[in-house]
Parts: C-alpha cells; structure tokens; sequence
DNA sequence: CGTCTTCATGGTATCGATACCACCGGGTAT
DNA sequence: ATACCCGGTGGTATCGATACCATGAAGACG
C-alpha cells in the first residue's frame, strides 16, 4: 500500500456492480443474505477488480477484530508447533485469525508482549503458560477477554485451561513399571529453571513410588543449549551408581530416555529384562523399532483444536478446566 | 469486549489527564514529542484507566497495520520454528507483530489462506516456500507488498527471497568426503511429494559426484508419518547391497543419517574408517558425543532475523536473494 | 523591538467497512 | 381487499485513532 497503487476499496466494487457498498459487504461476509443475481454481479465485480476486503476498517465498524492471540513459550518443541497448528487450522473454520509470539519460557517477556497482543483487540486469548507475573495476570482480567491457558492445567486458571496433568502422567508411568513387576523405580530428572512441568512429572513419580520403597531421584543438572541424550547416559551412570539394583527408570523425557537406554546397552544391560525404561513426549523417533521407546504420548494438535472449538462456541465458563487426558504407550523398553 | 465493559477510549484517557486525543497519541506513539509534564499526567491517566492502545483504529486511519504476515510450511520441524522465532524477535524491534498460518507444505492451502492475509493489510509477507499456484503467484504481485521468500533462493523470487542453497550444501557436503579420501560417494536420499529441498540435495551430490566416479543414488519410498531413522537403515542396507565397496554416504538428513549409522554399528563397520556419513540440519542430537554426526548447520533464526530487518529498513530491492550460507560441521561421523 | 523559527498542542476531517434503520414490492393471512 | 410480513436493498452515522493544518507561546537574531 506504500506502493503508489492505492488499495481498491468496498465502494470501487459496489460502483462497478451497481450496487450500494452495503450490499458487497453483505456479499462477502454473508452471501446467504443476498439474491443469487447481485450476488454473481458483486464477484465478478470483485474478481475484475482483484479486491480483498479490508479486515483493518471491519475490525473497527464491527468491533470483532477476527483475530486471536498466541503467547507461545517456545515454537521449538515439537508439541508446542502440533498445538500452534490445531490452533490455526481450527480457527481457521470460524475466519480468526492467529496473532502469534514466543516468550522463550519467561513470564516478565510474556507480560511485556500481552499490551500489545491487547491493543488488537483479540477475540480471545490463548496462552501456553500458568506462570504469569502479577501485572500481567491483573491485565489478563482487566481485559474482560477469554483466556485460556494449554497444556498444565492450573487449579485456578486465570479464566479457562485445556491441557492434561503432568504429575498424573509420571504417575502413571510409575504404576507402569510396578504393575509390571518392578519394584525398585528410579526417576531420571533435569534439572533446569523454570521447569515446572518437568517437577511436576516428578511430583507424579512421587505420588506413585513414594509408599513402595524409598525414593531413587537423580535430577542431571542442564547446561544452557539444547537438551541431548548425554544427560540420560549420565544419570543412568549415576542412578547405577547409587542404587546398583535398580529395575525401572522413569525419564523425564524422551530425549533422557534415549541417552539412558543407549548408556544401558553399553554396558550389557537387557532392556527390558534387567532394566526397564520409559520416556515422555512420543519424539519423532520413539516409534522407531530401533528405540521403540515406552513413553507417554501427548496430542497437542488435539489440545489446539480444543481450544480453538472452545473460542469459536464462545461464552467459556470461567474456571473450566478441561482435562484432555494422554496415552501410554508400551513399546519394547518395558 | 463482548464482556459488557466497554473499552477505555483514547477520548476518555484524553479528558482524564486533561489535553486533547491527539496529545495522547503522541506521548504513546512517539513521546519525544511532548513535553515532560504532559507525557507524565497523560501516562498517569493511562495507568489509572488501564488503557491500551487500539491498533484496529490506529491501521485504519494511519493506513499502517504494524503487521506482518507469515505462511510457514510447517513448524513441526525446528528450523522453520526457528525462523519463526527470529522473525518474532526481530519484528517486535520494530513494533510490527506477527499473523501467522501454515501451509503443511501445500500449495493450494497457501492460496486459500492468501486473501484473508491480504485482508489484514500487511506491511509485508513471510512465505517459507517458492512453490505458489498462479493465482497466488497473481495475488502476490499485485497487493504491491514486500514479498520475502525464506529458506530457497528462487532464481526469480516475487520480490526477494533470503536463505541459503540446498543444492551448494548438497554439493559441500559430497566434496567434503572426496576431500577426506573418499571417492566412491553415495547419495541416500527419501522420496516424499513435493520434497523440493530434498531433489536439490540431491542435485547438489550429482554436481560434484557426477565427474568422479559413477552415481550412487538410493532414495526411500517414505509412508505417510514421521520419517524415523528406520528409513536411514534401510537405505544403508540397499546402497551396501548394490555397491558394497561404498566407502562414503551423503544423507538427505540427519534423522536418516542416524538410522544409517545404527545399520552401520549393527553390521559392524567401522564408522568413519570404512564407510563415512553425513546428515542434513544439525538437530539435537547431532552434536551428542554418541552420535556426533558431520552435517550441514543452517541459522534458522539468523534467516528470521534477517529477513525482520529487511522489512524493517523497508524498501527491499526487487529480486534480492539474500544468501545467509550454511556451515558444514565436521563431527566424528567422517 | 519586530520578525522568524521552533516547540507543544488542539480541532477537524478522514481512513473503510458495518450497524442500524428505513424502504420497497410482492406474497400470505383474515 | 387490507394489513402484515419478509426478503432484498440502500442511506447515513459510527467505530477509535491519526493526518493535516492551525494556533499560540517561547526563544533567536539582526
């Protein structure tokens, strides 16, 4: 539009059709509202003269911007980008539009983007963090707008949340190895900042493992980058180490799980006879027969939907949690 | 909005500290030009009605959206989460936020999505791909828009394009192993739909491969899904089967090469004395001392960056193509 | 001391589409 | 036949901020 050529507007295609400006408009946002004849006149019109509509001027008149915004924590894990695109896809069907940006895990960089996420007036807004500071959550509530956080499912959500439990899943790999015969369960944590959700699988562990034997915790301590599977091989050494007859090790994910199973091969160790192994978060490669890595399995794109059906329904029930649940999946490491 | 309480106007903060409207959206647009005094009643008043600027009313009439529209293939792979990040990062310097849609790799779905970007009245477009339909490719040209193309470097680009080329690091990393002493070269490669990245790889291997010895070629017919490393180990077995005196293997990506060097490992070979391999993308694992895979690294984020800063310097000659380049990572895998 | 500039500020028109109400003509109910 | 209703259409005010121009005050300069 800097571009010399000035945009062809409403009134340019009512004029060219015949009709009042009115008229197109109810052509395009509700062609059920038009005869079939000044229907065709108005698209050709349309067609002839390349235009699309300006949602910057309906936005405004209307009060419905069409748009929803995202505050993603990261885009570089595989079930935040699955969650993004059921989002997208799903809003899509009801004409929203998807206003995205990553806070890279931290609540002062959430809060410092939400006023201007605001200032679009967004329809709804849809974050995939509980961790907010205080400003941001008084603004989140000022808005008046739909909130919904993904993913962990706070007890007290802001407005609404739609995600599954993390301690209930690391509980529920726990009982796993128990009611397959082992006893002596160990958890393979990180340790890394702001890493609620990793605790929370521990918290999971707790629960189960607590009242069966004592607890064999080893949290490997991240350095900043990206997370490989040394940090497994690393703590399987350290939990072998410490309490030499362990039978199970529950991962804190997938990427630990497969460092831990390749250090237990190293050493001549059957997986599953001697030592069973699950992860968390069904990676890419956790299928794979060479891994075929017990783990839990989460649908992000699902929980995108969800919310997405939930935006378009409209009227969210304040304090609705919606539990979307998550599978385990027995593969060859137990 | 819909809530009931109406939304704090720019008249209402206006007549709270006192001065006109348009002083208020000075001091929040651009406030070094109002005075101290007036920029800390007018701030005051904002905080006491907890304003936020609506950008709805200020694209309509300033004609700036401050918006940015992106159509990704994908985010479920980390270099286009990546750029995205960069891309976030770097339009938000500049105050302009991100729309985002994606494409899952498909055309038409890149050409249904178009007019309703179209609609919001971008300063700019972010595609990651160069194959448009022809009425996307019409639409393109004629909004008048920056148009960048990501990741290929089309030979004509709609407007510009910033990214590296696949068919350079598929050739880089061929010359790499004749380099090293290896001169019986194989390419293993996967046969996906429109897999346009992968065909330039492969291209790449053929341009410099061609001239030395007879070519090597095995592509994987991939099913639907994932792509695991049980393709790599597949096509490792097919190449050793019908060239067994293959002493190197240029892989289309990481996650088959990693398949190939389990094959390898399994069958006993000695990686990198008697068969070298490479990968394609430097994932997470890559850099982990029991894979340590020689591959191609290529700066998601950088090409995000760089392409915020195109748009925010404005003016984009037409038909830049901006190669960021690529680094060949040699690792214990050659 | 008068004029010219600069700075801070306000009034008003405007951006482009939609809400709201009014209108028209023809069909149905009574 | 009259009253009523409804599908289809148009005129006009409106959404909230910003562009543009105008204004007044303060300082600079000869």
């Amino acid at each position: 539009m800097a571009d010399g050529r000035k945009w062809v507007t409403m009134g340019d295609v009512a004029a060219r059709a015949g009709v009042g400006k009115i008229t197109v408009s109810r052509a395009l946002r509700t062609p059920s509202k038009v005869s079939p004849t000044t229907l065709r006149k108005v698209q050709a019109a349309v067609d002839e003269l390349g235009y699309v509509l300006d949602e910057t001027a309906g936005a405004l008149s209307s009060q419905r911007s069409r748009v929803v915004g995202a505050l993603v924590s990261t885009l570089e894990e595989a079930v935040f980008a699955a969650t993004v695109r059921g989002l997208t896809e799903g809003l899509a069907k009801g004409g929203l539009q998807l206003m995205l940006s990553t806070t890279q895990y931290d609540p002062e960089a959430e809060a410092a983007l939400l006023p201007t996420m605001l200032g679009r007036r967004p329809e709804a807004l849809v974050l995939t963090s509980d961790d907010h500071t205080e400003p941001a959550h008084r603004m989140l509530s000022r808005s008046g707008l739909p909130v919904l956080e993904l993913w962990e499912l706070p007890k007290q959500p802001v407005h609404a949340a739609v995600g599954f439990s993390n301690r209930a899943a690391g509980a529920a790999l726990t009982r796993h190895m128990v009611e397959t015969g082992r006893h002596r369960v160990a958890f393979l944590g990180l340790d890394r900042p702001h890493d609620r959700r990793a605790r929370l699988r521990m918290e999971g562990y707790r629960d189960c493992a607590g009242h069966l034997a004592a607890e064999r915790v080893v949290a490997v301590k991240a350095r900043p980058g990206a997370v490989g599977p040394d940090y497994g091989a690393e703590g399987l050494a350290e939990i072998l180490r410490r309490w030499p007859d362990t039978e199970a090790v529950v991962c804190v994910s997938d990427m630990v799980a497969m460092g831990a199973l390749c250090e237990a091969r190293r050493r001549g160790l059957d997986v599953p006879g001697r030592l069973a192994i699950s992860g968390f978060g069904d990676f890419d490669m956790a299928q794979d027969s060479a891994l075929a890595l017990t783990t839990i399995h989460i649908d992000g794109a699902a929980i995108g939907r969800r919310a997405a059906e939930l935006i378009l329904a409209g009227d969210i029930p304040r304090g609705l949690r919606e539990d979307m649940g998550f599978s385990l999946i027995r593969r060859a490491t137990t």
